[in-house]
RNA sequence: GCUGUGGUAGUGUAGGGGUUAGCACGGUAGGUUGUGGUCCUGCCGGCCCGGGUUCAAUUCCCGGCCACGGCCCCA
């Protein structure tokens, strides 16, 4: 027997289902917000990344020379080649440009439940404008996502790492890379502040001869609990750390704008001390958690980003996007309706069209092929009995693959001109003109 | 990278140093060549892999692989 590759799945019939229902509701989701799909490669040069995230990334690649030894790689995230397409198009598309992607992505890491080495991920980026509005715009859509999809109880936190920066930097801490260091200290800081790691944080300040009682100020500032009525609490702080405004009058707009234009998520938390871990991103982020997951209990993140200038087109920076974890979402979906007795996992997933099996009864293909045809022409989903068995088994199977009707048509249908159409939920059974109009007339 | 638990038909399980390895669901065929979802009968299909201990291993031991967790990390 063949194995699958670790950290890959199959996705049989049901769940599949499922996956393309929510795929769609994603679809119709970013298309009523105006964002519109585009598609990359699966394997991209792998300098793409490197350039990106540093050369660290390669050992969580996927990575391979072709027969021309070209260093490839499969595609580690999205962000990235979507920034490279438009900038094979020099930026030279209509501004600004909202984008949404979907596809599988690779990571060669140890895979857990709700972390595989192939996953699915969908996500928008907006390029070519900035600002509170432009953020709104997107952080709508993904609150739009996971409320439509059926997901509840889950947090959505908010922070902008100019606020932290902004802190560090005016206490003195440096923004470049000193002698020998892989970091500059601002963001060893950073991921500290993030951690809540006070100790490490104040050992870092004495290392850099700065005052430890800003460390306080800094506990005050991660231990705000709440929503948008913490930023005046946090303006306070700032002051007090003669730390400018700006960044959090930002977020205070762009919570403003956000609030007009979603629906409140069910929890929301403002959180000035968020990291993203990543140093491109220069301004709003934004995570969605869900407490299903446990450790992996992320299932979105964004921000608002520099990334274009890698690729010469600084001036469309700063741009604004997130990623939508798929498969984790669906995860949580499939756990809340067990938890919660949901009969749907996927909002929406069992509102289908009637479907129809047809079941001929030792007849000759001519006398039905066309009937066939002309309902699934019609719009319906139809179902044909392939196999000569019995009209009860045949019954059986109808009702197996989700036919909502049978029709059964034998020699002595053909003579009447009639069809026996059975409703397979109530038992029902009728006759009607053997015509593709006088069955859907009977079923719709 | 560290670490915990587990692995018996497709699925869910029982069992246990010598068994025709049991059951349920499933699939398939028939009872039933025009009325199913109930029922009856037959069939299909399994001890993760390798090594060790033993007269004998699916069972005990070791390793691997796979699965499920907890940390670390996460573009």
């Amino acid at each position: 027997m063949f194995e699958r590759p670790r950290g890959t799945r199959d996705f049989g019939v049901d769940e599949m289902a499922r996956r393309l229902h929510f795929e769609n509701l994603l679809e119709e989701r970013a298309r009523r917000h105006g964002f519109k799909r585009v598609q990359t490669p699966i394997f991209e040069s792998l300098d793409l990344f490197t350039a990106k995230s540093g050369a660290g990334v390669v050992d969580q690649l996927y990575s391979f020379q072709d027969k021309g030894e070209r260093d490839l790689t499969l595609r580690p995230e999205l962000t990235a080649p979507v920034m490279r397409m438009i900038a094979a198009e020099r930026g030279q598309m209509p501004k600004p440009a909202k984008l949404s992607y979907f596809g599988q992505c690779f990571r060669y890491e140890e895979f857990k439940s709700a972390r595989y080495r192939e996953f699915f991920q969908y996500g928008c980026e907006l390029v070519g404008a900035t600002g509170p509005v432009a953020e709104a715009e997107v952080v709508a859509l993904a609150i739009d996502m996971l409320a439509s999809s059926g997901l509840v109880e889950w947090e959505l936190r908010i922070g902008h790492v100019g606020i932290t920066r902004d802190i560090l930097t005016t206490l003195g801490i440096d923004s470049a890379a000193g002698a020998g260091q892989s970091e500059p200290a601002i963001a060893t800081a950073l991921r500290l502040l993030d951690k809540g790691d006070w100790d490490g944080l104040g050992e870092l300040f004495t290392k850099h001869g700065i005052a430890t009682s800003a460390i306080e100020s800094l506990q005050a500032l991660a231990g705000l609990a709440g929503g948008v009525e913490t930023l005046p609490a946090a303006r306070e702080i700032l002051t007090g750390l003669g730390v400018g405004h700006d960044s959090l009058e930002e977020l205070q707009q762009f919570c403003s704008a956000l609030d007009l234009l979603a629906p409140s998520p069910p929890k929301l938390s403002v959180n000035l001390c968020v990291a993203r871990g990543l140093d491109y991103y220069t301004g709003m982020v934004f995570e969605a958690y869900v407490d299903e997951l446990g450790g992996e209990g992320q299932v979105l993140g964004g921000g608002t980003y520099r990334l274009l200038h890698l690729f010469d087109l600084g001036d469309l920076d700063p741009c604004c996007g997130f990623g939508l974890g798929f498969d984790r979402v669906l995860i949580a979906l499939e756990k809340q309706a067990e938890r919660l007795g949901r009969d749907e996992v996927v909002a929406g997933e069992n509102t289908g069209r009637p479907a129809l099996a047809v079941i001929p009864l030792n007849i000759e293909p001519e006398n039905y092929l066309g009937l066939v045809a002309e309902l699934r022409q019609a719009g319906l989903v139809v179902e044909l009995e392939l196999r000569k068995r019995g009209v009860g088994k045949s019954l059986a199977w109808a009702e197996n693959m989700g036919a909502s009707h049978a029709i059964i048509i034998g020699a002595r249908d053909l003579e009447s001109g009639q069809v026996a159409i059975k409703n397979l939920k109530s038992g029902e059974q009728s006759e009607v003109a053997n015509n593709c109009e006088a069955i859907l007339a009977e079923i719709l």
